[in-house]
DNA sequence: GTAGGGTTAG
């Protein structure tokens, strides 16, 4: 830093790593630099006391600032001790007072500071109003600021038509989430820097107004405001978040043509914009093309990866990343641990949890939410709980998190009792919440509580009940076998029921043999949904289980006709760690010819334990197959697993399914394990399944 | 002075 010195003797100071140096060709002018410890700091006070140099404020001042601002923390009592000393200090003492406290994270200092200043009748100027500005956006304190705003607008001199000064208001009412009042500034200002829209911009993507930002960003094409990378960050936030794929692309176009793909953390924005419009491949391709991917980079395109539910991309992306040698932080390992969730991938997420203890990293709110939902989704209630009982805070989406997970781990009554003990804590239930909480129900089979939620959501909590609420009320009353109500429900519901609610009572139609309303809901889910083959066959399977063989037939071949489209069914299989992914009537996968011979070697086993396939799907398999004893889709996958599990002695099995598990692959994973005295876990949705010597843990569905 | 990645539901 530069200052102008009046008479200072023409000589060099030097300590051991700082130096006073006199420049050449201006004596008056000293450079103090490399003033990085408190030691160095101590000598060059020293000297400039023995000096009687410190009184005067052009040597004073550039002392102050160096301490305050150039060095870590301990220094800002040495900054304060300097200014203490001063006889009279000004507002240039002021303003490296105020600026080193908000740099030092002590905004509230730094406003007191600001204070004492008035209060002295020193005369703000306006690199004081900017600096105090700056720590009321940092404290988000609108009414300090609101201040301050009054006193610039009273102020006589030219203060309140500086660039810098009305930036600093705009920002500082973008950051208190008042954007009326930015904009206000911000319409108020006869020139506008491209930070001045900048700040605009950022006050929006802080209050999530998304259509705002683009608006403001056309508004800025039109009136051909120069922009820079910074504004185009902003706005690619704005459009993954609102799918504006069309903006997106124009702004790659844009950074393609002008040789901005230079700039790391743009092109992480965009490629990040990709993934979240659902252009995966297309992010991909961007990434890539970095030269250098820093861990955000890593973190982002993981992320993308997790959130199109292709786990199994994402935590190959993840090994990729720890070969480049790049260091993972808590953002890179709270997805990992989500695309571990979707994998049922709990040797993955486990090394995790150990990388986080090893390396003692503190468990926030977000990594302690990640682990809880990772391992209730695995079916690891009990660490999922342990997690959530280490965590020093935890917020609503914790709550969820373990709420949902007890749930769906069929330990309704213990999810209902963590709801009470939230309350209990004053933690303010969210919509998501009560998805949770219903869910809860329905697997406890508690249809009048259920009801008492539906009921207390709205009418103490304000939460207008979406889809999710109604589905999860049709599949209490469903489960419980009450049809008729469950129908009259849906009937009844404000919301359009979509394909889903109606499918929900179709299964329960299935489970409970109601012949009538399951021809209505599958009308309703073919009208809404294009066919899916899971619908059909939920019908012919009400027509098996009361005896009409030939409607269930006739439902099959009427399928064919349509041509309804078979989903492939895909299991993701877990073995030492390794996921392997199955999709149904996979011919290439490297394991295949093992698993046959394990199929009929399970197949002996099965029939051998006597083991019929009793449902109609079994049953209608065999006649089109044309075999005697065809085995399910879901049968299949089983025997894969245990295939491997029998080829590899010891190990683990986890199957994750995304398909609903009938009652024939519940009954042979029963036997199965009986079979092969083994533990077996089955993932059937977000819902596990453990089977221990032919007993299922859990028996809320079954 | 302004800027990039994350957790709950279906």
């Amino acid at each position: 830093m530069a200052f102008t010195l009046p008479d200072f003797p023409a000589k060099t100071i030097a300590t051991k790593t700082t130096t006073i140096l006199q420049v050449p060709d201006n004596p008056k002018t000293l450079i103090l630099e490399k003033c990085r410890t408190t030691r160095d700091l101590n000598q060059v006070h020293a000297h400039l006391i023995k000096t009687r140099l410190l009184h005067n404020p052009n040597v004073a001042n550039p002392l102050l600032e160096s301490a305050a601002l150039l060095l870590p923390n301990p220094s800002i009592n040495y900054a304060l001790n300097i200014f203490r000393d001063l006889e009279k200090p000004d507002s240039a003492a002021y303003n490296a007072m105020i600026r080193g406290l908000t740099l030092k994270q002590s905004s509230n200092e730094a406003i007191l500071f600001f204070r004492q200043m008035i209060e002295h009748l020193v005369k703000p100027d306006k690199f004081s109003f900017s600096s105090v500005l700056k720590a009321c956006s940092r404290l988000k304190a609108l009414m300090e600021g609101q201040q301050i705003h009054a006193q610039i607008f009273k102020c006589q001199w030219s203060c309140k038509h500086e660039e810098l000064v009305n930036n600093a208001l705009v920002y500082m009412y973008a950051s208190c989430g008042e954007m009326v009042l930015a904009r206000r500034v911000f319409d108020g200002m006869s020139e506008r820097s491209t930070i001045t829209w900048n700040s605009m911009f950022s006050g929006y993507v802080k209050s999530g107004f998304w259509e705002e930002v683009t608006r403001l960003f056309r508004e800025m094409l039109d009136m051909e405001v120069q922009f820079d990378g910074v504004t185009l960050i902003s706005v690619l936030t704005a459009c993954r978040k609102l799918g504006d794929l069309e903006l997106g692309q124009w702004i790659d176009d844009y950074v393609e043509v002008n040789g901005l793909m230079g700039n790391a953390n743009l092109v992480t924005s965009l490629f990040d914009m990709y993934a979240k419009c659902g252009c995966v491949d297309a992010a991909r391709r961007l990434f890539d093309r970095m030269p250098r991917k820093d861990v955000v980079a890593w973190s982002a395109m993981i992320a993308g990866y997790s959130q199109a539910n292709r786990g199994k991309d994402a935590l190959s992306l993840f090994h990729e990343m720890q070969k480049a040698n790049v260091e993972p932080n808590e953002v890179t390992m709270v997805t990992v641990l989500s695309s571990c969730a979707l994998l049922g991938a709990l040797e993955t997420g486990k090394w995790v949890h150990s990388y986080i203890k090893k390396k003692k990293w503190k468990l926030t709110v977000t990594l302690g939410t990640a682990l809880v939902d990772f391992y209730a989704k695995c079916g690891c209630v009990d660490s999922a709980v342990e997690v959530f009982q280490e965590m020093p805070s935890t917020n609503v989406l914790s709550w969820t998190a373990l709420i949902q997970g007890l749930a769906s781990n069929g330990q309704g009554i213990r999810a209902m009792e963590y709801y009470s003990l939230m309350q209990q804590q004053n933690i303010a239930p969210n919509d998501v919440t009560f998805i949770g909480v219903l869910c809860a129900c329905s697997h406890a089979g508690l249809v009048d509580q259920g009801w008492a939620f539906f009921t207390s959501m709205t009418r103490d909590f304000g939460f207008e009940p979406r889809i999710e609420h109604c589905g999860c009320m049709v599949d209490i009353l469903g489960r419980a076998g009450r049809i008729e109500e469950a129908y009259n429900f849906i009937k009844s519901m404000t919301t359009k029921p979509n394909a889903v609610v109606w499918r929900t009572l179709l299964a329960s139609c299935r489970f409970h043999k109601n012949v009538e309303i399951a021809e209505e809901s599958l009308k309703q889910v073919v009208r809404l949904e294009p066919a899916h083959a899971g619908d059909y066959i939920l019908l012919s399977n009400v027509y098996a289980s009361v005896g009409r063989l030939e409607d269930a037939l006739r439902v099959r071949s009427q399928m064919k006709e349509i041509g309804v489209k078979k989903s492939p069914g895909c299991s993701l299989i877990e073995l030492d760690g390794v996921i392997h992914e199955f999709l149904a009537e996979d011919s290439l996968h490297p394991d295949l010819e093992d698993i046959y011979t394990a199929i009929d070697h399970i197949m002996k086993r099965i029939k051998l334990a006597g083991y019929v396939p009793n449902t109609a799907e079994g049953r209608l398999d065999a006649e089109e197959d044309g075999k005697e004893a065809s085995i399910s889709h879901h049968s299949e996958k089983l025997a894969i697993a245990f295939g491997l599990l029998k080829t590899t002695p010891g190990a683990t099995i986890r199957i994750s399914k995304n398909l609903r598990i009938c009652t024939d692959c519940h009954n042979a994973a029963k036997l199965i394990s009986t079979v092969f005295d083994r533990v077996l876990v089955i993932r059937d949705r977000n819902r596990f399944h453990h089977f221990v010597g032919g007993t299922c843990s859990c028996n809320d569905f079954w």
